[in-house]
DNA sequence: GCGCTAAGGTCAACGGCGTTGGCATAAGGA
DNA sequence: TCCTTATGCCAACGCCGTTGACCTTAGCGC
């Protein structure tokens, strides 16, 4: 089989699917994502795309190495999605708080998409491109290089973090996340406080605040750390 | 097969496998977090759980309802692990940063585990103790219950999250790992000043720094932001 | 001690998965 | 127009989780 996939600009010979459509990396995703949302963040399977795509599975190895290749690839169409538009409006705090926001409602808005990306490093491009956007911010923060870059860490992985803890649970199957409700519900709710004195006591706040996401909150916690350093340096 | 699976506590028979060993809930997690750190997170299957405890794959069945049932096992294991022995010091900042470590550093101890659990709520009885004890600190530090609410959402999925994201690199299967190893060191590396300045400016730093945790800085930070809002209230 | 019941073990099979080697065909440069 | 070869399709391999039927024996009531 294809030892060596073709790169997507290379690509001369277009031949269709015996649907009739001639495949690309952008047309794979797109499906990809779809499936995702449809049938769930365990519901992309070679087979299944290549029914979506009215082609046969193996097809797809001309243009991605396996599945997990397909699945670095979605996530960066979604750091494409988030970062697409986006002009800097000069002022450092305003402008990391925007970044963050986006990176995390793309995820978000993908969720069965997220939870098989947040946490992998592709190299490619609108990767690279982000970052390059987030360090150029941090730049004209004025902070010196090492803490630039510790800042920058801290920043990126909180936002990736939070996306795909978010995401795992927008993206539970119906039946797991059922589940987890009951468990709200029934395990939380009915705690004796002889037992569980604290959780007893709070129980319908817990079971309101924890179907939010705490992004946005720590987010604003990390800037004011950020500023703090600043005033400082 | 076993509609019903019979609670540990209420097994009676308990007739050997042909292996001679007798199972239990805490053999079978046991068995299967070693897989986890010998083959990989997607190491985990029930063909070799069964070889390692020297049993039928089906047999799992009569202790758990599938192998969903066993990873959110595995979960609260971990969580028990985190909280054994801990006693509380009386001063909410220093409990609530021990917690913090404990849990982050249970999960980061069975990475392959942590990128199957951490973000599934088990309602089993490890993880409802954890939940008291941090809204037991919570409420010796003497918040309103509205705010202690937002506060453990904050702090817990804080906690989790980072769990999850450091846990998932630790966690790679060792190609993929020398995969990420190689897009730090030739695409980051070697991006040219012109199109990525910023990178290129600081591409060694990066790649020294990217491969430690962000979480203590972080949780420090929200440790800030929770004393903040004491001294307003 | 003895029998009965059913818990808890085993076995074989199902459908689905990712992936691969071999093959057919047609696109596009010469 | 011909040739090469990129790119599509097919069939098959060895995994996977899960299930239903079967069998064995532990442990209870007497």
């Amino acid at each position: 089989m294809p030892k060596t996939v073709v790169p997507e600009e290379k690509r001369r010979r277009r031949r269709p699917t015996r649907g009739g459509t001639v495949l690309s990396e952008r047309l794979i995703v797109e499906a990809a994502l779809r499936l995702l949302r449809e049938h769930g963040s365990a519901g992309l399977t070679a087979r299944r795309l290549g029914l979506a795509l009215d082609c046969d599975p193996s097809t797809l190895y001309r243009y991605f190495r396996g599945m997990d290749e397909i699945i670095l690839a979605i996530g960066d169409a979604l750091i494409g999605q988030a970062l697409h538009g986006w002009v800097p409006g000069g002022e450092w705090r305003a402008d990391l708080r925007a970044l963050g926001l986006r990176i995390h409602a793309a995820y978000i808005a993908h969720p069965q998409a997220a939870v098989l990306t947040t946490s992998r490093v592709t190299g490619r491009a609108n990767e690279l491109a982000a970052d390059e956007v987030v360090l150029g911010v941090l730049h004209s923060a004025g902070l010196p290089a090492a803490e630039t870059v510790r800042v920058y860490h801290a920043f990126i992985d909180q936002t990736l973090a939070f996306a795909a803890l978010d995401a795992a649970s927008l993206a539970l199957p119906n039946a797991a996340l059922r589940a987890e409700e009951v468990v709200w519900r029934s395990t939380y709710a009915r705690l004796p406080a002889s037992s569980h004195p604290h959780i007893a006591g709070i129980a319908p706040l817990l079971a309101a605040e924890m179907v939010t996401s705490a992004y946005p909150a720590a987010l604003d916690l990390l800037l004011n750390g950020i500023a703090a350093l600043r005033g400082r340096g």
